[in-house]
DNA sequence: AAGGCGTGGCG
DNA sequence: TCGCCAAGCCT
């Protein structure tokens, strides 16, 4: 297959040496990463996870700390829970953490520990989709699967002038990235196209002239290399408010609870509270959630701070309270579990962003009255 | 099959 | 301050 067509079909490229110019660029600029010193497939499991929709410079320094606590996959498996989400604590996007704890289990059982080798059995595990497991399988056995992250997408939306949005074409997208893969060097093509799109392809100002495949390209021949991709119109996110209660009791400790399993920040810890309905007041929603959350009452005292935070799909202020604790036993009625935990204690437990800033908030001012 | 799902950096 | 975007997957 020595030419491929563009999405209007009328124009061809040339395939051998489109991966020629990309594997001969990629051995004289490719990015020096930790996980790609290692043929160890967990280590290259875990770093893809951490990588989807997640930049290399955050990734890194969790990368290191994950493969320092959890060195195999049989240490993942037998982990809590609360040690892999602290673990992911900062990351984001939490189910991929559950994920990884649930698919080690499942290999621990149905591939007696061993990080399966073949394409079906590697997509069925949670949290690994097509390109996930393309990535892992050229990246750790140099098998020649396509992948389709962000970088590639962007890549070939150009090189071909994808007149679409990229969501709109993931058919197109696929095949183009399968029938350019090289099948001698999947494992350095996959790599090459990566780094291509992170350091020359760029979302902004690109690169063309350090381009290997500047030459190829339809966008940049047309002019168009800052209007390819074409981008998706969004609405603008809704802002929720939403009143949170650090809640002491006369021993001076404070009361968490942990989100149900599943959702948004699902399993994470959290200071309790909800969003604020019309015509009530800030305390109003403080103590009606309580009760309904907790089953207990409580005296609403002294604010603590205000945080804005901005979520994939909507954006919060949180408007943070002291309370104090004054009748009922707490009980998890709309969360999973509960616990007392002294000030000093709160590192302990996995915590979204926002609630570390209300953690540092109640380190500065320490306990009420 | 669209929408849910975090966070940090950038212009 | 604000919107956009980044190595996607699941339901």
């Amino acid at each position: 297959m020595p030419h491929l067509k563009d999405a209007e079909g009328g124009y061809a490229l040339g395939v051998p040496s489109l991966r020629s110019a990309l594997l001969d660029w990629y051995q004289h600029h490719s990015r020096d990463l930790p996980w790609r010193h290692t043929r160890d497939p967990y280590a290259i499991w875990v770093s893809e996870i951490m990588l989807q929709q997640t930049q290399v410079a955050t990734v890194l320094p969790y990368y290191h700390r994950w493969l320092d606590h959890l060195p195999t996959i049989q240490a993942l498996a037998g982990a809590e829970l609360d040690t892999v989400l602290k673990l992911w604590q900062g990351l984001g996007y939490y189910a991929r953490a559950r994920y990884l704890h649930c698919a080690a289990q499942q290999i621990m059982s149905e591939h007696q520990g061993q990080f399966p080798q073949n394409y079906a059995a590697v997509a069925a595990l949670p949290g690994i989709g097509r390109s996930t497991a393309g990535a892992i399988l050229s990246a750790a056995f140099d098998q020649a699967h396509p992948i389709l992250d962000g970088n590639v997408k962007r890549v070939l939306s150009r090189l071909f002038a994808l007149s679409i949005p990229p969501k709109q074409a993931e058919t197109q997208l696929w095949v183009w990235s399968a029938q350019l893969l090289c099948p001698q060097q999947p494992r350095n093509f996959n790599q090459a196209i990566m780094d291509l799109g992170a350091t020359i392809c760029t979302p902004r100002q690109p690169l063309c002239h350090a381009c290997p495949w500047q030459n190829h390209c339809r966008a940049h021949r047309y002019g168009l290399t800052q209007d390819i991709p074409r981008k998706m119109t969004s609405a603008p996110l809704p802002h929720k408010q939403i009143g949170v209660a650090v809640i002491w009791n006369n021993a001076g400790q404070i009361l968490i609870d942990r989100r149900p399993p599943t959702g948004l920040l699902g399993g994470l810890w959290e200071f309790p509270g909800g969003k604020i309905e019309p015509r009530e007041t800030v305390q109003e929603c403080i103590r009606r959630e309580i009760r309904e959350e907790l089953g207990i009452e409580v005296r609403v005292g002294e604010h603590l701070i205000d945080i804005d935070h901005a979520y994939s799909h909507f954006k919060v202020t949180l408007q943070v309270y002291y309370c104090h604790y004054e009748s009922g036993t707490p009980q998890p009625l709309g969360c999973d579990a509960i616990r007392w935990v002294a000030p000093a204690d709160l590192d302990q437990f996995p915590f979204p962003k926002a609630n570390t800033l209300i953690i540092a908030a109640i380190r500065e001012r320490g306990a009420p009255n």
